[in-house]
DNA sequence: AGCACGCCGACT
DNA sequence: GTCGGCGTGCTC
């Protein structure tokens, strides 16, 4: 039996990430294994935290003494050993705490709540009791967190011995359950009782029957109502007198949008495949039934039928006995796709939604785990979904930046697939209409293996792409979202019956508020940014500390009541078109329409049955969506991202662009697209107007080589934060030397420089980007910087560090 | 993170 | 003297 485990304890920071070794209690030997959350006592005092068993019976090499665990969560592991170990690399490569990373890959309720509570063990005085204890005689430590007189008040209290803190561990994981009943006599039992019954007592007597009907069976209260029509009552009298007992019985919570009748019986038949997806499947078929680990890159148009080869090399998969794991931006996580693959493999499918409760995603997660579900759908961080003998992974859109976490720890779920890829020998699919620089790039130095579907399942071909020139348009017509063209073939789809989408590109842009005498501009007291406005709260809010306030009458600098809000929003859009197509009927779809659960899906449902004419709406419109009925695609603004100081600007232009342009024409009805600009000769715009993503892939690698950008270097970003600049600066020059005397010679340093949001939740950013192509001692020295950072001399100073970062600025 | 320890100035 | 402010270092 193990004696000593190895733990990574709930407190993140850099000096605790590292295990911890306890010693296993005798009474716990049985149910301790690697992956399990235990609970420890940690530091002086009677502190205790959660944490990971991630090793046992190693030897030790710390000589003070052992602390026992003190209880174990789960009865099965909740990390298994792949999972483990991926930990350890993300924390790795990430430069995160293992136990962050952990975290990551499970669902929120696996993190326990801790929480201090103090208790009054003696007499206090009546003042005290009232003031801070509110007459009880127990009070929890958080909700008191921002009082220090009276923290300060009860650290008297505790040195007088008047009161003691519990630290208590709450694992918030609960498991739904209904109440079911279990007949507790055999048949001839239950006979017997029917023979001691009133004549009377016809309720009881067909209770009988039916018990004797289940016998040995657990079955739902609820249904056992419906099937004898029986009241609750009569389960009740039956319970009391002995026939039955009631035992709880635990069920799933059923996500919105996966209803229950997850019909097995009727699902879809796979599509007949065009010549070029059954070579892309095929490839994909020949490395799972070999176990290869291949990364393929599925580079096709829109409507070229991608979706199908994914389902096809899944089902495949799923024959072979294995699993398979399907990622799309959250974006594209709409209905749509989810029905498609749930009608292809019925209830074997899990799908990880953003918009889960914890509750529904922790029962998600179960599923998974224990084999239940084969088939795992969902955004980025389904990457860790707990299957077994995976298959096959798919990133779909694999371009998308979504799927780089832009926070602790910044994974790029590319890079988690291919290592699960690896482990599991499974190929990974990366499938795009406009693969990203960096995998087109590997494609080419055959890195990975290119599947080019190049031709449109339905014939059709490409919508055609009208640019319009709004420098012009504004000269000749005066302001206005919408150009006379655009506005034509609105009116024109009104008159046949058909459906247009417009997205308005809010990248890089919003409404804020500026006073028209002084142009000041309302800004966040606690990050260097304008506030946005919102109308449905009728608040101006901080999109990065989530500030609040109200919408001011008059500017707070110069009282003049000529303020203003500027800015393009979709509401203002939706107002114009009102007023010039007033008989359109319109969907808006916007982060504001959409915030409420399942709304998302039934304006979608409302827009598919041509409940309107026009769906208006944000980025999210333009990804993964497949309506016959839609033949105008229109972007009102092309460039608004173009203009920010982002590397990657022209590639997500492109990109954008492309995306929002396959929305048209779909069916059999040819489409057509009208993009409105001030750019018009932008090559990524013009690129986009010929459907021609190798000439934009040649032009935009030529630039990152002549500026060092990826892919044709390795980049890096640090930054540093503190509450005053220049703590912060001074922070960022001693690193600087620190990596400027580490590096390789080849290496680049840009910076230090304030980042372009200098200020954020009241400290002040800088920042170092570091270029490289090759530089084996970097990785080492970045984290030796961390560690330096963590101790003299860089007190309230924060240090992190973002591989690989989607953004520069 | 959360806590103790230890050093310093400012009071009952 | 000693209370409590904060900088420093440790947690199996």
């Amino acid at each position: 039996m193990p004696e000593l485990a190895q733990v990574i304890v709930d407190v993140p920071t850099m000096q605790t990430n590292q295990p911890y070794t306890y010693q296993i209690p005798s009474t716990l030997e049985k149910q301790i294994q690697v992956g399990v959350r235990v609970v420890v006592p940690f530091g002086n005092g009677s502190r205790t935290v959660q944490g990971f068993v991630v090793a046992l019976d190693q030897p030790t090499d710390y000589d003070g003494k052992l602390k026992p665990i003190k209880a174990v969560m789960d009865l099965r592991p909740v990390i298994n050993k792949e999972l483990l170990v991926l930990s350890k690399w993300l924390a790795d490569t990430t430069y995160s705490f293992w136990i962050s990373c952990l975290y990551t890959m499970l669902p929120n309720l696996l993190k326990a709540k801790t929480s201090r509570i103090i208790r009054i063990i003696d007499d206090v005085d009546e003042q005290v009791a009232f003031d801070i204890f509110h007459g009880r005689d127990e009070l929890d430590m958080a909700t008191v967190q921002d009082k220090p007189a009276i923290i300060s008040k009860l650290f008297q209290l505790q040195r007088a011995g008047k009161i003691t803190i519990d630290y208590r561990v709450e694992d918030r994981a609960r498991v739904k359950t209904v109440t079911g009943i279990k007949p507790i006599l055999n048949f001839e039992q239950l006979e017997e009782q029917r023979t001691s019954l009133h004549p009377n007592a016809h309720a009881q007597n067909r209770l009988i029957s039916y018990l004797q009907t289940i016998t040995g069976q657990v079955v739902k209260i609820k249904d056992a109502e419906h099937v004898t029509g029986l009241k609750t009552g009569t389960f009740n009298q039956g319970q009391k007198k002995g026939w039955l007992e009631k035992v709880p019985i635990e069920v799933y919570r059923n996500p919105l949008g996966m209803q229950a009748s997850l019909d097995n019986q009727h699902l879809d038949s796979p599509l007949h495949l065009n010549p070029e997806q059954q070579h892309a499947v095929d490839e994909i078929n020949k490395a799972i039934d070999n176990h290869d680990p291949e990364t393929f890159l599925l580079q096709g148009v829109t409507g070229s039928g991608k979706t199908e080869v994914y389902l096809q090399t899944i089902a495949n998969a799923l024959k072979q006995g294995k699993t398979a794991l399907m990622l799309v931006p959250e974006i594209s996580l709409t209905p749509q796709i989810v029905s498609r693959v749930q009608r292809r493999f019925g209830s074997k499918v899990a799908v990880l939604h953003s918009s889960l409760s914890n509750g529904e995603r922790y029962d998600e997660w179960r599923r998974i785990e224990r084999g239940e579900a084969r088939v795992v759908v969902g955004a980025r961080s389904a990457i860790f979904a707990p299957l077994k003998n995976l298959g096959i992974i798919i990133l779909d859109e694999e371009h998308e930046s979504s799927y780089k976490q832009d926070e602790a720890p910044r994974y790029h779920a590319r890079e988690v697939a291919k290592w699960r890829g690896k482990y599991n020998h499974a190929p990974v699919v990366l499938g795009s209409a406009t693969p990203s620089l960096e995998s087109r790039a590997r494609a080419i130095k055959k890195v990975y293996h290119l599947l080019h579907l190049r031709h449109r399942v339905n014939q059709q071909p490409l919508p055609p792409i009208e640019i319009v020139d709004m420098r012009e348009e504004v000269k000749k017509y005066g302001e206005s979202n919408f150009s006379q063209s655009l506005l034509r073939k609105l009116d024109q789809r009104l008159q046949k019956r058909e459906q247009s989408i417009l997205m308005l590109n809010r990248r890089g842009f919003s409404s804020f508020m500026m006073c028209r005498d002084c142009g000041a501009v309302l800004k966040c007291p606690n990050c260097d940014i304008s506030l946005t406005l919102h109308m449905d709260t009728h608040t101006m809010k901080c999109h990065y500390c989530g500030h609040e306030e109200p919408i001011p009458y008059e500017c707070p600098n110069c009282h003049s009541r000529k303020i203003r809000y500027y800015g393009t929003g979709t509401e203002k859009v939706e107002q114009e078109l009102h007023q010039l197509l007033p008989q359109a009927r319109i969907i808006r779809m916007d982060v504001d329409t959409t915030k409420r659960k399942g709304m998302h899906a039934k304006l979608l449902r409302q827009f598919g049955q041509h409940q309107a004419d026009i769906l208006l709406g944000t980025q999210m419109i333009a990804k993964g969506l497949d309506f016959p009925n839609v033949t105008l695609v229109g972007v009102l603004n092309a460039d608004t991202g173009l203009g920010l100081p982002d590397f990657r600007a022209s590639e997500r232009t492109f990109d954008l662009l492309s995306q929002v342009s396959g929305r048209a024409g779909r069916a059999n009805k040819q489409g057509e697209v009208v993009i409105q600009t001030y750019n018009p000769d932008h090559y990524a715009i013009q690129d986009a107007k010929n459907h021609n993503y190798d000439q934009f892939f040649n032009q935009e690698m030529a630039l990152r080589h002549q500026a060092g950008y990826p892919p044709y270097y390795y980049t890096v970003r640090l930054m540093a934060s503190h509450p005053e600049e220049a703590q912060a600066a001074k922070a960022m020059v001693r690193i600087y030397e620190q990596l400027r005397r580490g590096i390789a010679p080849s290496t680049i340093l840009l910076g230090p420089t304030p980042r372009a949001i200098a200020r954020m939740k009241r400290r002040y950013y800088y920042q170092i980007v570091i270029k490289y192509k090759k530089d084996p001692q970097l990785h080492n020295l970045l984290f030796k910087i961390l560690h330096d950072t963590q101790s003299h001399g860089y007190k309230d100073v924060q240090v992190s560090i973002d591989p690989d970062p989607q953004y520069f600025m």
